[in-house]
Order: structure tokens, then C-alpha cells, then sequence
DNA sequence: AAAGGGTGTCAGTACTTACTGACTTTTTGG
DNA sequence: CCAAAAAGTCAGTAAGTACTGACACCCTTT
């Protein structure tokens, strides 16, 4: 396998360039650097991909795991608040941790990555009407009091969105503070402010 | 007054310098675009600060707001929740929001900015431990249930912290939903949350 | 009118960096 | 062992960019 091996190069390079990227921001970076991390030349880099731009781009297409989002909504409600929560909480963690490299590429060059930039919007704004869709239908149930179902999916998404960011900035708080149980103690607050 | 002139030019291009950086990360704004920006010549913004670097911390030095934060604990406690937990908040938001195209250098360009890092820890460091402070002392008083004080510090934090984010990353979500309603429903599912 | 502070212009330096071409060397599979 | 594929070397280009020096031009104040 011939292509093994070229593979195995694109694929050491699109890795270095996410890991310096992430550090450093896209400008900040130069292709020698990325080539010598990854353990090769820089003409090398250039060969497989044609400019520091397509190699980011590449990159980005491997190594973004936007369809997983998908997988939540397929997942099984148990329609019992806690647990439904729950699930939603380890998925999205679950999801950020994977993406946490590429969020922040995103963060420092949204611009080189126009396809993220869409992402960074349409994934929540998907999860946003899931849950704010679970919340009516748990209001239908009878199961949670009276609440604005949308700004409760703002605030539990948020919050989540929040942890997420602070741990992939090493945020201290999670040095003493687990997010697992970070997880339990958010969800049992909502838990008992949204059950009747 | 002479040195009138001289800082209001020097004003111009700390603000032009903010208003790039924010947008497109240090290394993504050459200084002449800077200065052109603010309405001088390159060799202007050369003699008001000597480098890139050094006008970049002179504007952090001026337009920062650090110490406002510092209000908030000087702020006058009622020990009733959903008062406190909402003046938490409205201060939160409005140093977030002044302090909004700082924190975008800051996440695209630590590295530029030793001072911010600090900053974009310590702040939130000590907010968490008035925060829990606080959950503690109203646990003595009775006024909550039994919780872990520091996780649910925590998760308010977070909270505030992902809207703060999310509105100046302009998510389409406080397009539909204001900022006060969402504050409002937020503290009253952690009130109804908390309450014994 | 004179002086001085602030700014513009312009040419230029020194350095970096994305990217190329020609050629050689190494690695791999048949 | 041979041929092709992949990687290295090296020299170089073109463009960008932070930063400087010399000089001229305002504008304000006295």
C-alpha cells in the first residue's frame, strides 16, 4: 500500500497543524514549524497539501466531529427529567472535549475557517430547539412547572457551554472540582427547580 | 494644553489597535492598517508607542476593567437570594460587556497579553470563592437547601459566563431572547432550585 | 513673526515567510 | 535488484511587515 504511507504523512502534518494552531493561532504558526513538528520537511508539507490555508481546511474535514451532535437526538428520552438531562450533558461534554483543539482555532481564526464559523452557530442552535422542544413536551407532560422552555435550553446549554469552555482552558476549577461532578450537582439543581 | 492633542492621538490608536485586534488577532493586523484605521500615518503610531507589543499594552493598561469587579463585592448584600443572585449578575454582565473586545484579544492572543492571562483567571477565581462564600453563609442561615456551595458557584458562574460569550460572539440566540429576561428566568430556576 | 510640538511623506533596512523548481537521496513493493 | 513513490536539500523569489531616519509641512501659542 503505497498510499499508506502518504496517508500516514497528510495525517501527521493536519495533527501538527491543529496542535500549533490551537497554541498559537493560524498567523502565528509558520509551515517550517508545522513540517519540523510533525517530523518533516517543509516541502513535504507543501507536496501534500498545496498552501497553509488548504492544509488547515483539510485538516478541519478530518478532524471535526460536527455529525456526532446528530447522535444525541437519537438517543433514547426516558421522559424522566434528570436522567434526560444527564444524557445531554455527558454528550455535548463528550463533544466539546473531542472538538476542543479545532473550538479553539475557530475562536482565534474564525475567519480562515469559514466552515466552522457556520458550525460554531448551527450545532447549538440545533441542540437549543431540541431541548427547548423536550422542555414543551415535559410542560405538556405536566412532568416541569411553568417556564419559558427556550430560555430554560439557553441557560442549561449555557451553562454546559460555559464548563466546557473553562476546562479546555484549564480553568482551575477543574482541577479540584470533577466534571462529573460538576454534572450531577448542575443537573439535580435544575432537576428540583423544574419539577413541580 | 499641548499634551492634549498628543493623547487624544494616542487615544484614536489604542482604540483602532482594539477594534483590529478583536476582530483579526495580533499577528492579523499590520501596524499601518492600524494607524490608517485611526485616521494617522504608520510613523505616527511608531512615535506615540515604540513597538506593536508596547501599544498593545498600553491599550490594555487604559481600556481594561479590571477593577470594577471589585465593586461587586463591595456591593451591599440583602441575604435574599434572588436579590443577590441578581445584582451578581447584572454586575457580571456589565464588565463582561465592557471588557468584551479585550477578552477576544485575550482568547486569540494570550500570548501577547502576560497580563490578561493573569487577569482571565484571577477575576473569575475570586468571584467563585465570594460566590461560595456567600452559598455558605446562607446555608448557615437556612436560606438554601443542602448543597455543595463551591459547585453551585460553579455552575451560577458558568452560566453567566457561556451567555456573557455567547452574546459577544453574537449568538443568534440574544437576537430573539434579551439578555434581562434571560437573567431573570435563570435566577428564578436557581432560586426555586435552592430555596428549602 | 517666530518657535516648537505634532504630523505627513518617502525612501529604505532588516527580517520573516509562503511557496517554487531542480536535483538528490531514501524507502518501498514486486 | 529495480523502478517508482516519497521525502530531503538547497537555492531562490516575491511579498509582506515592523521599524528607522531625514526632511518638510502645518497649527498653535507667544
Amino acid at each position: 500500500m503505497g498510499s499508506n504511507r502518504k496517508q500516514e504523512t497528510s495525517e501527521k502534518l493536519m495533527i501538527a497543524a491543529i496542535d500549533l494552531m490551537s497554541e498559537k493561532g493560524y498567523n502565528g504558526v509558520t509551515t517550517e514549524e508545522i513540517a519540523r513538528t510533525a517530523g518533516y520537511s517543509e516541502k513535504t508539507l507543501f507536496r501534500h497539501f498545496q498552501s497553509k490555508q488548504k492544509l488547515l481546511e483539510a485538516a478541519f474535514e478530518k478532524y471535526h466531529y460536527g455529525e456526532e451532535m446528530r447522535n444525541l437526538f437519537h438517543q433514547h428520552l426516558q421522559w424522566d427529567l434528570q436522567e434526560d438531562l444527564l444524557m445531554v450533558c455527558n454528550t455535548y461534554h463528550k463533544i466539546m472535549q473531542q472538538n476542543r483543539k479545532m473550538i479553539l482555532i475557530a475562536m482565534k481564526d474564525g475567519e480562515h475557517l469559514p466552515g466552522f464559523r457556520e458550525a460554531t452557530h448551527k450545532h447549538p442552535e440545533q441542540l437549543k430547539a431540541f431541548l427547548t422542544d423536550y422542555f414543551e413536551k415535559m410542560l405538556q407532560k405536566k412532568k416541569i412547572i411553568k417556564v419559558d422552555p427556550e430560555k430554560m435550553a439557553i441557560a442549561f446549554l449555557y451553562m454546559n457551554y460555559g464548563a466546557a469552555l473553562g476546562r479546555i482552558h484549564n480553568d482551575p476549577s477543574f482541577t479540584t472540582v470533577y466534571l462529573e461532578d460538576f454534572i450531577k450537582e448542575s443537573v439535580f439543581l435544575f432537576t428540583r427547580g423544574l419539577t413541580p
